[in-house]
DNA sequence: CGTATATATCTTTTT
DNA sequence: GATATATACG
């Protein structure tokens, strides 16, 4: 370990070299090595190229010892980056640094104090369904309507008061949600207390926990504080409450804290985060020193044009110009706007673009397509198949969350640690050993009866009569093998044990044996991962890594286009970005609306300023009439954030489709749909109305929804199962019908079609 | 107990 | 359209 740095002269050459590509703010921002320093930059300002020369300057100077510097990110892919960046500038590997996640750093943290927060250090960290299938079992638990209070609602509640740093007690009663009658916080309770049990965390304890310990002893507290000499901190802007208050306490020590964020770039509001934090730092760190960076390197005038226009629209910000140095005659090309006809023809043009732009020597990996939501990058990926261009969706289903990784996990979990009822439940039964829920139902009550995990529990069952004779079997052939893999654990190598469990507990077979078409991906899954745990010394260490960091490595070096929600997008940057779905209800989100009202249209117009502002040469806003949401057919006017990209930055394409609209005196066309097809009449009054409103009372096409119309009393209708029959009654979308063959039946009226 | 079918709900964004 | 849950049947 390395001692402190007693005033080591730091020779000067060395850092000096790393200052000279840096503009004056900048090398403002780098030279700020002591006390708070809060670096606002905008987007596209070199925030990345600060962070990792501060970082190198700081070690080439010999301030202080890698293993005196926390750096924290958001996320792994840009911890990675700064890793590596920062190991180029200084030569040298990064070793012994604390950088990482928040959620990493705190588990790491965590583990080497376990005990102090009621934790063994190999504890669990469970993922959202562990997280789902606890919560659901204490508000069954405890004779509450899971249907009428869902246990998802209530994981959001939780996760919320976590993100704000409150543990049950500290919940205020003016915060407590009305859920079961107030009951919320007695299960958030409880919930804490069978994590404890379960030695289990899960995302929020990760930091929750951390204030706890450092509360409670400050010896520990003051151990780190002689660790960090320096602290740095990357998108400052996402920080919940609870990161700040673990960064607070952190920084107590040396109060060589510097963060970096943009106040504009906020977009994990619905996350906790509080871009209070970054609006609050000089109160909160008295005698910061703040540096902007509003040089933009990134984008032409025209985009940064376009999403300034768009970002001012946002009321509570702290407002910056972000300008670049580029010419007039070398503006770029104005932000294009297309409208569409609907999902298909967006995916069409687009893949068109992308073709067009790969022959004239543009490179698929500097192309973007930035969606509001998963479900959009379907149409796009279908699309590409079509038409032959290798893509990479990031981002969408991360390694740990495939269903056959947890449960491959859970196998792990169990070995690793006999009372992980999580586990436990996951995986008795798979693949299938005729336990079911009759048996597993015993099974739980004996346990809770008995106060003891499922595991030791079945331990005992199986000598006795309490299950069935053949189920008695398959629970003792399942609870030898956990045992006997137990007991081969400490021989075997992570990788050899991680084949032997997967191949002997028949889960391998399950997926060879099942004949759908996602199997054999599943299975190549399977394999990655036994690779993947050679290349750790313990099973231990592997189960920490995976959860928190592991990602699927797209190793391919081949050029792909990306396709990403704008989320994901954050920090990454692409000559060419497509932005598709810009239309009122999928961009701004009608969700984010109607939750959250003003603050939430500004998030997403935020989102929007992060769309636009990753694009250095090119961007292509999108938006269609028709779109199919949840299978039915919806029609949507284009999004209001079209209209307030500003006209000097932009270019509108011709559209597609039918309908004028007027637009600021500029008649132009937008997609519509045909009039005729007898639709949704909620649908097409919302449409026209939202219209009218934005457009006045002009003469236009009308868009109409092709939704299904429920079948009149009395008409015929076909079911794809019952057959012909007839309507009898109607119960709003439920019928009541009498049909030919299957007799008299309620069915949904989206079953049938009318005849 | 497992399977097939019918219904419900879902999609906002993620460590 | 896709997936979890509920119900009926084999």
């Amino acid at each position: 370990m390395a001692s402190p740095q007693e005033n080591t002269a730091p020779p000067p050459a060395m850092g000096s070299h790393l200052l000279e590509r840096l503009n004056d703010a900048q090398r403002e921002a780098v030279e700020a090595v002591d006390g708070p320093v809060l670096v606002l930059a905008g987007a596209g300002t070199g925030k990345t190229r600060v962070l990792t020369v501060r970082l190198a300057n700081i070690l080439a100077t010999r301030r202080a010892a890698p293993g005196q510097i926390l750096s924290v990110t958001f996320t792994n892919k840009a911890a990675r980056e700064m890793s590596e960046r920062v190991a180029g500038l200084i030569g040298r590997p990064t070793e012994g640094m604390w950088l990482g996640t928040f959620h990493a750093i705190g588990a790491r943290i965590l583990r080497r104090h376990a005990e102090l927060v009621g934790l063994r250090s190999n504890f669990t960290i469970i993922d959202t369904d562990d997280q789902l299938r606890l919560m659901k079992q204490i508000i069954e638990a405890n004779q509450i309507d899971e249907k009428r209070w869902p246990g998802r609602a209530l994981t959001i509640i939780i996760s919320r008061w976590k993100d704000k740093g409150w543990l049950p007690d500290q919940v205020p009663t003016s915060e407590v949600d009305d859920f079961a009658h107030g009951k919320s916080v007695d299960l958030y309770r409880e919930y804490q207390q069978r994590l404890s049990e379960l030695n289990a965390a899960d995302f929020g304890d990760l930091l929750l926990l951390c204030l706890t310990l450092f509360l409670k002893h400050p010896d520990v507290l003051a151990d780190y504080h002689r660790r960090f000499q320096y602290i740095l901190v990357d998108e400052y802007q996402d920080t919940n409450v609870s990161q700040y208050l673990w960064l607070r306490l952190l920084a107590q020590g040396s109060n060589n804290i510097c963060c970096v964020g943009d106040d504009d770039q906020s977009i994990y509001g619905w996350r906790g985060a509080e871009v209070g934090n970054i609006l609050r730092f000089e109160t909160d760190f008295p005698g910061a020193k703040v540096v902007r960076l509003e040089r933009n390197y990134r984008s032409t005038a025209h985009i940064l044009g376009a999403a300034s226009g768009l970002i001012a629209h946002n009321e509570s910000r702290l407002g910056k110009t972000l300008w670049t140095e580029a010419p007039d005659d070398e503006l770029g090309e104005p932000v294009k706007i297309q409208g569409v006809w609907d999902e298909a023809e967006e995916a069409r043009t687009v893949g068109e673009s992308i073709e067009d732009l790969q022959r004239h020597d543009n490179s698929l990996d500097q192309m973007a397509i930035l969606v509001r939501a998963g479900y959009q990058t379907r149409a796009f990926e279908e699309r590409l198949i079509t038409i032959g261009v290798p893509y990479r969706v990031i981002g969408g289903l991360r390694f740990y969350e495939r269903q056959e990784i947890r449960d491959a996990c859970a196998y792990f979990r169990l070995i690793r640690q006999g009372d992980d009822d999580l586990a436990f439940q996951r995986i008795v039964n798979k693949p299938k050993r005729g336990l079911g829920d009759k048996s597993l139902q015993t099974l739980y009550a004996i346990a809770r009866g008995r106060g003891q995990s499922l595991l030791s529990a079945s331990e005992e069952v199986i000598t006795t009569d309490e299950l069935p004779p053949a189920r008695r079997t398959a629970l003792r052939e399942f609870v030898e093998n956990i045992a006997r893999w137990r007991a081969e654990a400490s021989q075997l190598s992570p990788s050899e044990l991680a084949e032997i469990v997967l191949d002997e507990s028949g889960y391998t077979a399950m997926w060879m044996a099942d004949k759908s078409v996602q199997a054999p991906g599943r299975l190549e899954n399977l394999k990655e991962l036994v690779r993947a745990t050679a290349e750790f010394e313990s099973l231990d260490d592997f189960m920490n890594h995976v959860s928190l960091v592991m990602d699927i490595e797209t190793d391919s070096t081949d050029p792909m286009a990306n396709i990403m929600t704008l989320h994901g997008a954050k920090g990454l940057e692409f000559d060419t970005v497509f932005l598709p779905g810009w239309e009122e209800g999928v961009f701004p989100n009608q969700m984010a609306i109607e939750e959250h009202g003003y603050a939430g249209l500004e998030e997403e117009r935020r989102l929007a300023y992060v769309g636009l502002t990753r694009a250095r040469k090119r961007a292509i806003v999108l938006f269609a009439a028709n779109r199919t949401v949840h299978g039915q057919w919806q029609s949507n006017i284009p999004s209001r954030f079209v209209d307030e990209l500003p006209q000097d930055h932009t270019e509108r394409a011709e559209a597609s489709g039918y309908g004028f609209v007027q637009d600021d005196g500029a008649l132009w066309q937008i997609a519509m749909n045909k009039p005729d097809q007898g639709g949704r009449q909620s649908n097409y009054h919302r449409v026209i109305e939202a219209r009218n409103q934005r457009y006045g009372d002009e003469e236009v096409f009308v868009p109409v929804g092709q939704g299904r119309a429920v079948p009149e009393l009395g008409s015929r209708v076909f079911h794809q199962k019952f057959g012909y029959g007839q309507v009898k009654g109607i119960d709003g979308a439920k019928l009541d019908i009498s049909f030919d063959k299957a007799g008299q039946k309620k069915v949904m009226a989206d079953f049938v079609e009318p005849v």
